[in-house]
DNA sequence: TACTTAATAGACACTGTGTCTCTATCTCTT
DNA sequence: AAGAGATAGAGACACAGTGTCTATTAAGTA
């Protein structure tokens, strides 16, 4: 059952999805008005009030088809792929691919205006990511030294954080060389022979 | 040289900061009027402005303290103090320590509110910390695996993401074991025998 | 006590919000 | 192609909140 959309109501919301993100280009997210939306838009700003309650139902609607968007292009698909510490899964370099085509927002969401509701989400995929990666350990009966759910914290904040500075500082580094110090970093760790572990 | 502050203006600026910490246990930050600030207050409007822009200034103002204090009470002191991933930083500790102290402010600033400016510098106290810890093994002509900045970016993220965790959690371990646990994270790893130096 | 500074009370113009009504225009179906 | 139904535009409205200003009262200083 798919719904049919008058194209007007089609047309009418990417121009405000549109407007919206071009203002937010140029200034603070809180300093933007409906009236600004509005004649960004070209289009009336009681139109605006027909399709959404406020500025923040517009934004989370934008947030939402994105979000969904990431999601998609990092489903896991059946892939062959061996675990191992310098080939970083495939899905996790999709990851930074899609932050690299879609750098601009990205950057505007997670860095500039560090929207919440966004960067909340992509710490959930991220989590499941490393949920996934750690399930694979348990198989294995490995030890752990410290407890799970903050080792599962640990990693999550991590990669985000990393990926938030990998953004602010304009992708210092190509997506594949990302994933795989990531991946590095929280399997074998930052050293080539571990100091820490000669006691 | 310490200009002497009339004894009604500290009193009036203690009260509207309780105001305003008073109001953001009960609602929303963005919500919140300076009319209602006010009201709390038991102060006028007007006199308001004459001592805040606007509403966040005020915050920007409570924001600056707290960090004084925070930066303050985790000031490196000479310490006897002997490297070891089970033996953490006594001002790492003291870091934990001082918001359990002060858990609401903090759960309020750096969980609720996910205020940027008080969380990029408690950021920044980690990273000068997580520096420090680099800067001493850098002595030992460690050998790196990955980039120092992304491996600096890595341990800074995982550290404010874990404490973030730990305040949205209700402090679910003490501080002391907090501590204990990052330390390990960020040198030994998570795992007892670390199954990716197996190959 | 006299002088100085701070707080109060109320009024003001201004901006932005959300709603409503009437009219014009577009679209979907038959 | 026509007509019913839905969408968009234009303008007006009450309302809430902001930031400023002035005249008056109260409190601190020396």
């Amino acid at each position: 059952m798919t719904t049919k959309v008058d194209p007007r109501v089609k047309r009418t919301k990417r121009m405000f999805e549109h407007a919206l993100l071009d203002l937010m280009d140029e200034k603070e997210y809180k300093k933007i008005t409906v009236l600004e939306i509005a004649k960004r838009s070209t289009l009336n700003r009681a139109t605006f009030y027909l399709h959404y309650f406020d500025k923040d139902d517009l934004l989370e609607q934008i947030l939402d088809e994105a979000l969904y968007d990431l999601q998609e292009s990092v489903k896991v698909k059946e892939v062959e792929y061996k675990y191992d510490s310098d080939n970083p899964h495939p899905i996790f370099i999709r990851l930074f691919e899609k932050m690299t085509e879609r750098y601009k927002f990205y950057h505007t969401m997670l860095v500039r205006e560090n929207n919440p509701y966004f960067t909340e989400y992509v710490r959930k995929i991220l989590k499941n990511f490393v949920e996934d990666g750690t399930a694979y350990m348990d198989r294995d009966n490995v030890q752990y030294n410290v407890p799970h759910d903050i080792s599962i914290a640990y990693i999550t904040s991590a990669y985000l954080g990393v990926i938030i500075w990998w953004l602010k500082n304009d992708l210092p580094y190509p997506p594949k060389y990302m994933a795989v110090q990531l991946t590095r970093m929280s399997t074998v760790g930052p050293f080539v022979d571990n100091p820490y572990l000669h006691s």
